[in-house]
Formats: structure tokens, sequence, C-alpha cells
DNA sequence: ATAATAATTCTATATTCGTTGAAATATGGA
DNA sequence: TCCATATTTCAACGAATATAGAATTATTAT
């Protein structure tokens, strides 16, 4: 993932009703969810969601497909892993945990996160 | 982590210059960098830098202490790894990799990532 | 005290953002 | 065809964002 690509998943996760419409596709799985359902289930005006859901898609967080007169958007878990690399890669040293000497943090054991060497 | 400071955390990112700051502060590690030495490196007018400055700091992504007249800015690796922990558990239903069945990707064997049972 | 250095604060401005209300488009059913 | 449903498009508006210039504060040295 390239850093332009990051800035706007971040950006497209960086706002509350966004983030809580990211969330409810991705618990509602790779089938996605209709437009109005979600609309219902976060009381959003559906122009509203029409804007947000524009934003996650630029950035390529969710997909859209069409299913009668519904529009069925879901999540791109791809995206969010990608972001999740990128994050470690370039913002904790390659490893996430104990990023570097300093971080001396309540962590969980289980969480470590590392990049295989280059190839 | 909270929702809210997720957000926070989010939005700070979310920006090409602070993304630069950051990363930039990452890199020079736990003992950081005066303010001069980050807006020289990445050609930012101070006033500017202040501004990004503050929004890293409101969002918890850095730390400041003074020393004599440079103003010391540091990265705090804990709320990054807050950040990612939060990510991965919220919006990737607590594993990255392969958040659901869907992502079906170019994904590295290591990057594994999970958390622990509830207590 | 004066001057020089380092960074912040203040003011202004152009841009982008999030939301709303009204109108338009697309699909499916009677 | 006419109508209802589902969603998008458009125009408008206040709020927040990113940047720049000028002035200010804090620290150190002379």
């Amino acid at each position: 993932m390239e850093k332009s690509n990051a800035v706007a998943a971040l950006a497209a996760l960086a706002q509350d009703n966004r983030l809580d419409v990211y969330r409810l596709l991705v618990q509602a799985g790779p089938d996605g969810l209709p437009a109005g359902q979600v609309a219902a289930a976060l009381k959003l005006a559906p122009n509203t969601l029409t804007f947000h859901f524009d934003r996650l898609r630029g950035a390529g967080l969710v997909s859209v497909r069409r299913d009668g007169r519904s529009m069925i958007y879901a999540a791109r878990y791809d995206t969010m892993n990608a972001l999740l690399d990128y994050l470690t890669e370039n913002c904790c040293q390659g490893r996430a945990g104990q990023c570097l000497p300093a971080a001396r943090t309540k962590r969980t054991p289980a969480t470590a996160r590392r990049k295989e060497p280059a190839t």
C-alpha cells in the first residue's frame, strides 16, 4: 500500500458515522448489506449515507453491487489488512507490541506483529 | 482504546504532512526530535508544524518536553499499538490476515494478529 | 539589558467536510 | 403505464482544516 492510499483509508475511517458504517459492514460479513439497512441501523439519512459510502469506496474500503433496487455495500477486508500492514511497517518500525525500547505498556502477550525479512 | 480516541488518532494520521511528521518521530526513536529539526527535515514552516504537532499531541500520538529553547517531540508508541489493536479488534473481527472468509489476498504468512479470550 | 534563537500564538483565508432538503434516477410490481 | 421503493445527485450552508504572515513568548548568550 502506498502512502496516499494509506492517508485516504485513514481519512475515510476518521469520522464517527463512517467508522460505524464500516464496522457494521465488517460485522455483516462478505455478503454486505443493502444501503437502506445500514441507514436504518445507524439512523442516517440516505443521502448522507451515500456521501459516506462514496468516501469509503474511494478509499477502497468498501465495494458495491446492485441487487434489484438495493445497493449492497460490503467491506473490503484486504484494504484494511493492507492498512494495518502499512501502519505496522511504516509507523511501528516493523514491530507492533513493543515498537521500540520505549513502548512499555500493558500489552497483551499475543499481539506481536512482524514482517518477514525481504526476499 | 475508545472509539473517540481511535477516530482522533486516525484523523491525526490522515494528513500527508502529519503522517510524515509522525513517521519521522517514530524513526527518530524514543528520545524524539526538536521541532526545528523536524521542520528542517520536512521543510515545514514552524507555525504550521506547531499546528500539526498539536493535533498529534491531542490524539496522544506524540509527547513533548522542553530542552533549553527547543521543544522535543517524541512518538508515543503505545498509542499506535492501541490503535492497531482497536482496528484489528473492531474492524477486522479480531483477526487480521484473513479477516473473514472473504479476504483472499497476497498476505504474508507472518502477520496474524489475535486477541486473547476475555478474562 | 540587549540581542539572537526556537517555538508558539494570533489573525486571516482558501479549501474541504458533514449534513440537510429537494429533485432526480433506477428498479420492480400492480 | 402508473406507482411505490431504494438510492443517488444537486445546491446550499455552517463547521472544521491546512497554511501563511506578523507578532509574541521563552530561553540562552553577550
